[in-house]
RNA sequence: GGCUGGGUAGCUCAGCUGGUUAGAGCGCACGACUCAUAAUCGUGAGGUCGGGGGUUCGAGUCCCCCCCCAGCUACCA
């Protein structure tokens, strides 16, 4: 029982929000739930970055402010939240004034620190585009990428932030703690880029305005990565009016991210926090990409899976059991309409559905649906499950951590078979037996769904509900005799008879 | 090129420090049952564990070489 601080990446206003966005989120939200059902006192942070240059060209693009078209599309990030049942605490926005002060209080002091410093950043400049080209992106021959002419050598005056100056507390705390970045293999890549010995980075921009100032001398704005990863900081300070949350929160448990990401995240954003004179945060875990037929995501490749299009034929529930189930959580995995489509009918439907409907029914027709408060069985199949569930979540292995349920829920299935209650119904002298065997199955299906709430919010309340067992504390997640008096009446969870979508 | 992961049944993947006939889920075939959303349960087919050497009484599991895939190898957010 402590307190418990996980945030998603903020996600950059630039494009329409995607599946990776609510992939993000929604392992971040099953986290976060499943936290506050051990009784933790948790803290969820998402929102958006607004900041930067392409925001500010898209807008000039579109011929709109910057701001415009950051409220704009902030409000698209935010609406997607509740549709996909994330529980997030604060929706932070990089141009809210509270952020931008803090950002600037945070790197005034690393610069009052000595890690702060004035120089020349050299580089391809397209006169075109008014930016610096990285040595990955120009074509052959000096070219810009997008308009194909010759870039220009430039040099322009920036702040640099001392990156270099913490090679050596950034491997230590490489060694000291293994599990700072996981999957493993990713705190190897982000170690060896650190061994390979950091250069400083530049921390303003001289030719943007759209940023966060730099408060001592006001022709620069910040580099929007060091604006945006102080989101996670600053967000604590102003989340809740008249409250600051920081001393309670600060450093986070988790920070989730995507492998994209990583380097800001594993290098610099410690870096920047020592510094600072803060404390590093617990752990970053990366997750992979969701693949469409083994291809990247993309618009221009048609092969988009749009999760809005999803929930709304098929409900968040079954959106965000998909894509922990299907996919290795931590590494790249495909996914498909198809896929989709079977798992939803396999195991939704005609897994825990199927399960919930037959128990129920049969408490109802057998019992009147009063539910005998027996000891069940079964106990040797969900000891300790719990606790191994529990233990895997902590190691931010989420698939191996559905698989257990689903197990029991197979499980649960076959222990239907191999009892046949019909068949103990049809004489009374098999009474006590049939009382356990009901007893049995609900406690059973009651327990799975306490294990299931954080993936299946709104599944497992309308299930709970039905049992009148609405608590979903993780302590209950234990098979225990009594605990459900009565059942109603349920509607299948997880309905068969869907029609297509319509065609858009 | 270097580094890091990975290549195991049609598909998605488990297989810890080497040890009985290599496993699971899904899919498929056949069978059983009827409480249930024609759901469920059982049985089965079947894979030279990327290729080749080697160590060992014994290797998917260790060593060497090779092939293939992905990521990283710094300032796009």
């Amino acid at each position: 029982m402590g307190s418990f601080y996980i945030t998603t990446p903020i996600y950059y206003v630039n494009a329409a929000p995607h599946m990776g966005h609510a992939y993000t989120t929604i392992a971040a939200d099953v986290i976060a739930r499943h936290h506050r059902q051990r009784g933790d006192d948790v803290f969820f942070l998402t929102g958006v970055d607004e900041h930067g240059e392409p925001v500010a060209n898209a807008a000039e693009a579109q011929g709109m402010t910057p701001q415009a078209l950051a409220d704009l599309n902030s409000e698209r990030f935010r609406a997607l939240m509740p549709r996909l049942n994330a529980s997030n605490d604060f929706f932070i926005r990089t141009t809210d004034p509270e952020h931008k002060a803090k950002v600037q209080e945070v790197l005034t002091r690393i610069k009052d620190n000595g890690f702060v410093y004035k120089d020349h950043y050299e580089g391809w400049y397209c006169p075109r585009c008014a930016d610096f080209k990285s040595e990955n992106e120009i074509e052959d021959s000096n070219r810009c990428p997008i308009h194909h002419i010759e870039l220009t050598r430039e040099q322009e005056e920036n702040y640099f932030f001392k990156l270099s100056a913490f090679q050596e507390r950034l491997e230590q705390l490489y060694a000291d703690n293994p599990d700072f970045v996981g999957p493993r293999h990713r705190a190897n890549e982000a170690l060896a880029f650190i061994k390979g010995g950091l250069q400083d980075v530049s921390l303003s921009r001289a030719k943007l305005t759209w940023g966060v100032e730099v408060p001592w001398d006001t022709e620069h704005v910040f580099y929007v990565w060091f604006d945006a990863l102080l989101n996670y900081y600053t967000a604590l300070s102003y989340a809740r009016p008249g409250e600051d949350l920081t001393e309670k929160f600060w450093p986070p448990q988790l920070h989730v991210i995507g492998k994209d990401i990583l380097k800001f995240h594993a290098v610099f954003w410690p870096a920047l926090l020592m510094a600072a004179d803060l404390p590093v945060p617990e752990r970053i875990y990366i997750h992979g990409y969701l693949l469409m037929d083994g291809e990247k995501m993309s618009k221009s490749l048609g092969n988009v899976l749009d999760p809005l299009v999803v929930i709304d034929r098929f409900g968040t529930d079954a959106l965000r059991h998909y894509v922990l189930r299907d996919v290795t959580f931590g590494q790249d995995g495909s996914v498909s309409t198809e896929a989709f489509e079977q798992r939803y009918e396999s195991e939704l439907a005609n897994g825990l559905g199927n399960l919930a409907s037959r128990c129920i029914a049969m408490v109802r027709k057998y019992r009147d649906g009063a539910v005998p408060a027996v000891q069940p069985e079964l106990r040797e199949d969900f000891d300790g499950l719990a606790g191994e569930v529990a233990a895997l979540i902590d190691r931010a292995e989420l698939t191996p951590a559905l698989e257990l349920v689903w197990e029991r829920v197979r499980r649960l299935n076959r222990y239907v078979e191999e009892t046949a209650p019909w068949t103990l119904a049809n004489d009374p002298a098999n009474a006590e037996r049939l009382d356990v065997v009901l007893a049995t199955l609900v406690e059973g299906l009651r327990v799975v769904a306490v294990l299931l709430a954080s993936v299946l919010p709104e599944t497992t309340e309308k299930l709970l509900a039905t049992l009148g067992a609405p608590d979903t504390a993780y302590a209950g997640a234990t098979l225990t005799a009594g605990t459900v008096a009565q059942v109603q009446a349920l509607a299948p969870l997880f309905p068969k008879d869907i029609p297509a979508a319509a065609p858009a």
